[in-house]
RNA sequence: GCCCCCAUCGUCUAGUGGACUAGGACGCCGCCCUUUCAAGGCGAAAACAGGGGUUCGAAUCCCCUUGGGGGCACCA
């Protein structure tokens, strides 16, 4: 027997942007696929038609795209078991479900919100914080009940599941293994709503079933509703799919999920972005991205932290992925960051951080200085965006005060001998490049008897109006001599008259 | 409260009964380099949650406790 083709499925709602544990979900699923020369899908579960959000989908596929994750069937593009949006299924739970039905495997219940409240609260009171089963209120009622009911309420029903109520659900999960729940302690779940609409619940076993989904892989929090599932697909009389329950990624402070409403921060007090987009227009890069979501909760048994996506798809495996959850190591992200930034060619790093200058400086902007400067800004821009303060003083002077000139341990008087004396010898060097620049200038520190960092740091104010910089005299060389001789005499003039 | 899951340095992790005086990485700390900021080099500190078993032997297996997480919707 061959065993079935690997089909694994990426199945957000669109209700917002794309989660970075979402991604990391959608990122497992993908090198899974990849690894089996399988295939991944991607389908939108739009059935609570309250929190639809325009342009969601878009953004959603925009993001997993943006981190590679392109997919074999979806929405737009099709595929042999479409439609991919659950909308577009609406008869095929219906038909599912009406059949679950006529087997007396589900029921119709009129429960009001009120009534449910009120048979909950009883439960809670007699039966000391065992609730499970609450709802069943209209599971036992006879065939008459059942006829008046349906007469007073018409169609204001939903459908539940009849869960077992005695025996036990045995599944078997890929990461956790064996996990028994009692079906004493099982709720009869609502599989379609008064809407029309499925539930999760339905929408999934009948959609995972017949886009033949070999192995669902999801986030942790469905496993509590794994008794309900295996169940649903015995009721079916459809095989069960491999379950793989992927652990959550944690808020490293105020504990729980990672998640919007309560923004996390790192160890150090920076705000840790929660979504995928986020992380792309701070600069991060998405292979760099890529490689930490596989380091969070899986891990290939060796010491290796660096790898790329072709051999992590090459040596990928299920069985390596940690059932414990954890909290999001953002230093981690950023050291990785910075080093798949400083690997990057000039080429490739110029194509990235350009987008970010255009968009703070617009027309000032001008890519020959960028390209002149690259070689050293590559290891101090992480994640891209901070080329935007880093070399702001190529596209827009700002001059510092004349206070901020003087370094420490100096006087106004120094300072200006040193602007003076740097300015006569810089303007006899021709060409004004570095390497030319460079010892003249020490020689001239230590001819006037102050430290490099003296000199330089009264030099960088004044060059570029910035605290922090590029080395001084490559900024220097990419501004080109005019423009650094004419600041350099500005500066002068500002201490002079403050 | 009830049900389920999880548990190795601050953090992400390696470890599948003996090779563990527990390895790597990030971070932190110290030193070096240094014109700022990075980057880099060298070095150090740092963990098997606790208690019971099982075994000749336990980080590894079992139980309890504790701690953390998830769920208990006509949301997914």
């Amino acid at each position: 027997m061959t065993p079935a083709p690997v089909r694994v499925r990426f199945a957000p709602s669109p209700t917002g942007f794309l989660h970075i544990g979402g991604a990391r979900t959608a990122l497992l699923n993908w090198l899974f696929a990849r690894h089996s020369g399988g295939s991944f899908i991607l389908r939108i579960e739009d059935t609570d038609r309250n929190r639809l959000t325009a342009g969601a989908v878009e953004g959603l596929m925009d993001a997993l795209r943006w981190l590679g994750l392109e997919w074999d069937e979806g929405p737009d593009k099709g595929g042999p078991h479409g439609p991919y949006v659950q909308s577009e299924r609406k008869a095929l739970y219906h038909a599912w479900a009406n059949g679950l039905l006529e087997q007396g495997k589900a029921y119709k219940c009129w429960a009001t919100p009120e009534e449910l409240q009120r048979a909950r609260e009883i439960a809670q009171k007699s039966r000391g914080g065992k609730i499970a089963g609450y709802e069943r209120i209209y599971r036992f009622i006879s065939d008459a009940e059942r006829a008046q009911v349906q007469a007073e309420r018409g169609d204001a029903y939903v459908i539940r599941f009849a869960m077992p109520l005695e025996g036990e659900t045995v599944v078997h999960d890929r990461v956790r293994g064996k996990i028994v729940f009692d079906n004493a302690d099982q709720s009869d779940t609502v599989l379609l709503k008064s809407d029309g609409f499925p539930t999760y619940h339905l929408a999934m076993a009948v959609d995972d079933h017949f886009m033949q989904i070999s192995h669902v892989m999801r986030s942790d929090e469905w496993v509590p509703s794994l008794a309900l599932h295996q169940q649903l697909y015995e009721a079916f009389g459809w095989p069960a799919p491999e379950w793989v329950h992927l652990p959550v990624i944690l808020n490293p402070t105020g504990k729980g999920k990672l998640s919007k409403r309560k923004p996390p921060v790192d160890e150090k007090g920076n705000p840790i972005p929660v979504m995928v987009h986020e992380y792309r227009e701070l600069g991060y890069l998405p292979e760099a991205l890529v490689n930490f979501l596989t380091n969070i909760g899986y891990s290939f048994g060796d010491d290796r932290e660096v790898f790329t996506v072709e051999e992590t798809i090459g040596r990928f495996d299920l069985r390596r992925i940690n059932p414990a959850s954890g909290t999001f190591p953002m230093q981690k992200l950023i050291w990785l960051n910075g080093k798949y930034i400083a690997d990057l060619t000039d080429e490739d790093f110029i194509t990235r951080v350009t987008p970010f200058l255009q968009a703070a400086y617009g027309e000032r902007f001008e890519a020959a200085s960028l390209h002149a400067i690259t070689p050293f800004i590559k290891e101090r821009v992480n994640p891209l965006m901070q080329a935007v303060a880093l070399i702001k003083f190529l596209y827009v002077y700002d001059p510092s005060p004349a206070e901020e000139l003087i370094m420490k341990k100096m006087d106004a008087a120094q300072t200006s001998t040193i602007l003076e004396r740097s300015h006569a010898l810089l303007s006899t060097i021709e060409p004004f490049v570095h390497t030319a620049t460079e010892p003249p200038m020490r020689d001239l520190v230590e001819a006037l008897g102050f430290k490099p960092g003296q000199v330089f740091g009264t030099l960088r104010q004044a060059v570029t109006g910035q605290l922090v910089s590029p080395p001084l005299f490559e900024s220097m060389e990419v501004m080109g001599k005019a423009t650094s001789l004419q600041r350099l005499a500005e500066a002068q003039a500002r201490l002079a008259a403050g």
